[in-house]
DNA sequence: CAGTGTGAATTCTTTCACAGCG
DNA sequence: CGCTGTGAAAGAATTCACACTG
């Protein structure tokens, strides 16, 4: 409680399951693609294979929607688009306000994907006096001083973060407090909200990283055999490596601080141990 | 099959299940914090709330890359940040190129996150000849045409695209061909890559669809008691919901335009069932 | 028949709860 | 005694495979 949750459960979500709210605004993209270029219908599989999932995953995910397809035809693609919209809440106006115009910030106004659907930036807010009416995307920044009054005069509900970290926990609480219930989060830091605020986090780095594990996974496959084992009590699977802190007398440097260690370009596993 | 897999299964790391390795970067995040702060130890009880999660899976998280901690006491700050590091693929360097230096490009050149953990920005790539030769957070801006021979001559294996939708695939394409095994994307597209190639996308009108689902129901909660029905025979009830569209004559495109009123607390979901 | 819709089987994740170590 | 490490239980999510319908 202290803390409170950032993550709500959410699960409790009625008849959805949250993995499947998650892939329909990847089938209703794909299927705005195939509107534009007047597609009628598609099957389960064409759809699946332009959303990049596999059939039988889409068609349990619209089973959750309802029996919107027609059998030995497939999907109906503007009625799915439809369906799926409202079922995103798409088909109502989301203002939105973005708090930190910096490049990133800026980056966000100026993308188009905001609005075109659904979503209208409301307001740009910075706390930078200096930012206070200059022009992003053709909106005037305004001074974070004025937050409350926007989001309240706006009826705004969707917040958008782009601050930095040190400043998005207090920004955070200003915009829930104005009323805001769901945050998308570009800081690289875990805001604390109350329950049934939602919080979204976007984060670069941290994307990176997981693309760095599996990239040095390959890099390890390619010469070594079966490496990590699985040890329970026994030795720790990558184990030979400095062994216990006691304290902190290691080798932690690693990156905490300077963090200047590099390898060779193809990634070679660091030298841990000599099997 | 022409399209080639998306995701690959990846599953099969060894012994370190997916939903740990995302959370790895969240959990080093906050030890980072703490080795600033020089705290020496943490429970794991304390690690958790700081990075967002519960105790309990942290532990079994912790359990996979082997035990790290001692009972009664906790886990050794720097110690673990260094296994993690590692575990990861921190402790070597990688190199990462940023293809389409647009706002969002720039954005991401400039933001410290990407330099801070083992990751090199070794150059900005974009098609416009006009951007050729520009600084962008201290690195000039080299054409696309030289694509191949930067990734070849710097060894990098991780690639960015931050270019328009409309260009992801053919730079992905080039990427991969010149030997990048990694990409991380934010055009929003679904990109093909052959087998071996790992792909994470971040999409940010993706994210505000799914807190406009959410922020949705909440509106809906709010009033409407239980709204979705869940059933019709007994059943995943699929029975009651609007029937077959013919073609398309439902009420595609409800108030999606206009309209700057905030979510009717109950009236809004557009009466598509006439039932 | 082609292709949806869906129970059932499988696999992955999270949570519980507690034995046992420092 | 406090806290880790982990089997085992519970809960999602994914995949299978096929009955059934337009």
């Amino acid at each position: 409680m202290a803390t409170g949750r950032t993550h709500r459960p959410a699960t409790r979500s009625r008849g959805i399951p949250e993995a499947t709210v998650a892939r329909l605004p990847l089938y209703l993209r794909a299927l705005t693609a195939l509107s534009e270029r007047s597609v009628p219908t598609v099957s389960s599989e064409e759809l699946a294979t332009a959303a990049g999932v596999n059939s039988a995953k889409l068609r349990k995910d619209f089973s959750y929607l309802g029996s919107y397809g027609t059998r030995g035809v497939g999907y109906d693609v503007e009625y799915l688009v439809y369906q799926i919209s409202r079922e995103l809440g798409l088909t109502q106006d989301w203002p939105v306000v973005i708090v930190g115009i910096g490049n990133l910030g800026a980056a966000l106004a100026n993308y188009g994907g905001f609005a075109s659907r659904g979503f209208r930036v409301a307001a740009l807010i910075d706390a930078d006096p200096a930012m206070a009416g200059k022009p992003v995307a053709g909106i005037a920044v305004q001074h974070t001083d004025e937050l409350e009054k926007i989001i309240d005069d706006n009826g705004v509900s969707i917040g958008v973060i782009a601050t930095p970290a040190g400043a998005a926990q207090q920004v955070c609480d200003r915009l829930v407090a104005a009323g805001i219930t769901s945050i998308l989060n570009f800081a690289p830091t875990v805001l604390s909200v109350p329950e049934g605020v939602d919080v979204r986090k976007v984060d670069l780095s941290i994307e990176l990283q997981i693309l760095a594990f599996h990239e040095q996974r390959k890099a390890g496959e390619e010469a070594t055999p079966p490496e990590r084992e699985t040890a329970g009590t026994g030795e720790p699977g990558v184990a030979t490596t400095p062994k216990r802190p006691s304290v902190a007398a290691d080798r932690p440097a690693a990156g905490a601080s300077g963090d200047g260690s590099r390898q060779g370009p193809d990634g070679d596993v660091p030298a841990v141990m000599p099997a």
